[in-house]
RNA sequence: CGCGGGGUGGAGCAGUUUGGUAGCUCGUCGGGCUCAUAACCCGAAGGCCAUAGGUUCAAAUCCUAUCCCCGCAACCA
């Protein structure tokens, strides 16, 4: 058997899963599936990126030191994949031992070929913030969030000779439409490669700044940075180089990604390939974003709903079959679940569920639940099976180009043939004047495509295409072994004879939850609801503490948006003093410059100036977020600028 | 001029690579059927494909310019 290994990028335990983690690993696992029912030996891997100075700064701000940080964050990863009834063949993660083996291994082979060299990392370092700057990000040569003179450091360290392969690169992709796909990020990574020299990358980090990593081969005095480490995961997952059997599987290899990280994956890895003298990947496919706010329906209800949490309201197979069905591959989608039921109704209910449904009691009614034997086809069988063939085909072929979601839409083609052919072909008029042979050919065909249609649908939702199985009287039948290729070219499949479920209600219809109108939030919250989630109150300070804020009143004389960011405001503030303040706020996105000019505010007044995108803010507007923006504080009646608040 | 995506019947989206009668789902209206999950089937209305130029026998599709949305980055003291 032809292998297929398919990866998704390892995860950056910096935060907690996501729906686009979601996303992607569903899709690696469909696309695994359904590799295996075409005759692959596949599997696919994932797993979850654990080094870097972030990862140690997200473990200091949890109070864990980064081994019990990263153990705990990967492990609610590890724990959503059986949820999701993702089945990954390994999970990587690379601070295990065998993994920093490999990175190593590899690292010497790139040295050996003497495409790494040891060279100056110039910059202007803030010790305040821990990072350089380059020319272009100082202010009047100072540090932007610190308003300090950075030191010019120059440190040493190692550097991978990426620009070396750059048109070797090019050259590849051009030669190779398939390399990376959609065409769009192909033509994405041209243009990066076009844009002019490719900087060499730097690969190190000395111990003195970072310790948290994988010791470099040639120098014991640094740690690995960042690529090296993380895409090499891609080989750990089988074993790495030198492993047996890895040549054969690695030719087969295929990542899956967001497009966030289309550069280090379609320029980095290749060049890190061919500078190791190993083959490249066979293809890089590339996904879109989830554009995944709060529901309007979850915002009336006062509840805030995940859209993972709609995995468990609604089943892990339907939301499986919404992301694939609701995405295009390639483009961004946005996840509602006034959408999520919309699709599940009209797709699942309706036409699969409803057809399931009604061709099992038509069996029961007219054939005691037992599989019929067809007799000969007429012209309506001809034409729908010529109709089948296509949408059968157009799915493997559109699937296999991972445009799923144009793939389940050529199935429902047939899905909707068989609802219609069940209307033209009217089994209850063939009942009734007897004629049972035409009967028997109806639904025998009706119960042979439903077979095939759950077989095609294993791969998005295996549970659910297990039971339809089960309903045909196939319990045993295990979907992986089944080849949907021959499936193509066979009919037949189901034996005669067999027993049948009499009834069928695998995919209910979903009620629309209930848009109460919006009550005053006060009132209906404080009845039923359960206390909403207070942010816990901060530490006791002591009242000379208190004082030492000066919050005063003030008045808007003048406000305009920042010339030079979106979220900013700048405000002409008169507090009473000789000359009112420029105060910068982040309310753009919340009021019109014109709603606060003329506005009486409160001013924290004795907070240290400080420079935002360039202006001085002079001190600070107090306001409250909430759910659905920003309120401003004031008094209640007028008061003279300056009087201060006690 | 920070990077990128998008503007196609009421809604959500395909179609743009490889120009050739504008397509799908939902919704609306009318009809049919009774096996079924108030579902299914048939039919209809509804679009000058953001705008303006250009190339062409022919443009949603190619070229140029403009307008408008949306992500990311920056930023919210």
């Amino acid at each position: 058997m032809i292998p297929y290994y398919l990866t998704t990028p390892i995860y950056y335990v910096n935060a907690k899963p996501h729906l686009g983690h979601a996303y992607t690993t569903i899709v690696a696992d469909a696309m695994a599936r359904f590799a295996s029912v075409m005759g692959r030996d596949a599997m696919f891997i994932t797993g979850t990126d654990e080094h870097g100075e972030k990862i140690v700064q997200a473990a200091e701000a949890a109070g864990e030191d980064p081994k019990t940080f990263t153990d705990r964050i990967s492990a609610e990863f590890a724990a959503l994949w059986p949820k999701l009834q993702a089945e990954p063949a390994a999970f990587i993660r690379t601070s295990s031992e065998a993994h920093k083996k490999i990175v190593r291994d590899f690292l010497q082979k790139v040295y050996d070929a003497g495409d790494i060299y040891f060279g100056e990392y110039g910059g202007h370092y803030c010790f305040g913030c821990e990072r350089f700057y380059t020319e272009k990000e100082l202010e009047d040569g100072l540090c932007p969030q610190h308003q300090t003179k950075p030191e010019y450091i120059s440190e040493k360290n190692y550097f991978f000779r990426m620009s070396k392969y750059q048109a070797k690169l090019k050259q590849y992709i051009l030669d190779n439409p398939d390399f990376i796909r959609p065409e769009r990020y192909r033509s994405e990574a041209l243009a990066m490669l076009d844009s002019g020299a490719l900087d060499d990358l730097c690969i190190s980090r000395p111990k003195t700044r970072l310790t948290w990593g994988i010791e470099l081969p040639f120098d014991p005095n640094y740690v690995c940075y960042v690529w090296f480490d993380a895409l090499l995961s891609y080989f750990s997952a089988i074993g790495g180089l030198y492993a047996p059997g890895f040549g054969l599987r690695w030719s087969e290899s295929r990542h899956l990604i967001a497009k966030d990280i289309l550069k280090p994956h379609a320029v980095f890895w290749p060049i890190m390939l061919m500078s190791a003298g190993i083959p490249l990947y066979r293809n890089l496919n590339v996904h879109g974003y989830w554009l995944a706010r709060d529901t309007k329906m979850s915002k009336s209800l006062g509840n805030v709903v995940s859209p993972l949490d709609m995995a468990d309201r609604y089943g892990t197979d339907a939301f499986r079959y919404f992301l694939l069905r609701e995405m295009h591959f390639g483009h961004d989608a946005s996840f509602s679940e006034e959408g999520l039921i919309a699709r599940l109704n009209a797709d699942l209910a309706n036409d699969l569920g409803n057809l399931y449904s009604r061709v099992l009691a038509m069996t029961a009614k007219y054939f005691g639940g037992r599989i019929p034997q067809p007799e000969q086809d007429t012209e309506r069988e001809a034409a729908l099976k010529a109709l089948a063939q296509d949408a059968m085909a157009n799915f493997q072929s559109l699937f296999e180009n991972v445009r799923f979601s144009n793939a389940l839409e050529s199935l429902w083609e047939l899905v909707r043939a068989l609802n219609r052919y069940v209307d033209v072909a009217a089994p209850w008029s063939l009942a009734k004047n007897n004629e049972t042979g035409q009967l028997a050919t109806v639904i025998y065909t009706l119960l042979e495509y439903m077979r095939k249609i759950a077989l095609h649908l294993w791969p998005i939702m295996p549970a659910k295409a297990t039971m339809m199985l089960a309903q045909l009287g196939l319990a045993d039948c295990d979907p992986r072994s089944a080849r949907l290729d021959e499936e193509l070219r066979s009919f037949g499949g189901l034996a005669p004879g067999g027993e049948v479920a009499h009834s069928s209600n695998l995919f209910p219809r979903l009620e629309v939850p209930k848009t109460e109108p919006a009550k005053p939030a006060s009132q209906a919250s404080a009845a039923a609801a359960p206390a909403p989630a207070v942010a816990p109150i901060a530490e006791t300070i002591e009242f000379p503490d208190f004082q030492k804020v000066d919050l005063r009143i003030g008045r808007v004389l003048a406000c305009e948006p920042h010339p030079n960011a979106d979220k900013l405001l700048k405000l002409t503030v008169d507090i009473g003093e000789a000359a009112p303040r420029q105060i910068l706020a982040g309310m753009a996105e919340h009021f019109a410059p014109k709603a606060l000019t003329g506005r009486q505010v409160v001013v924290a007044a004795n907070l240290a100036p400080r420079k935002m995108r360039g202006l001085e803010s002079q001190g600070m507007i107090l306001a409250v977020r909430t759910e659905t923006g920003l309120e401003l504080l004031q008094p209640s009646g007028p008061v003279s600028a300056g009087t201060k608040v006690s």
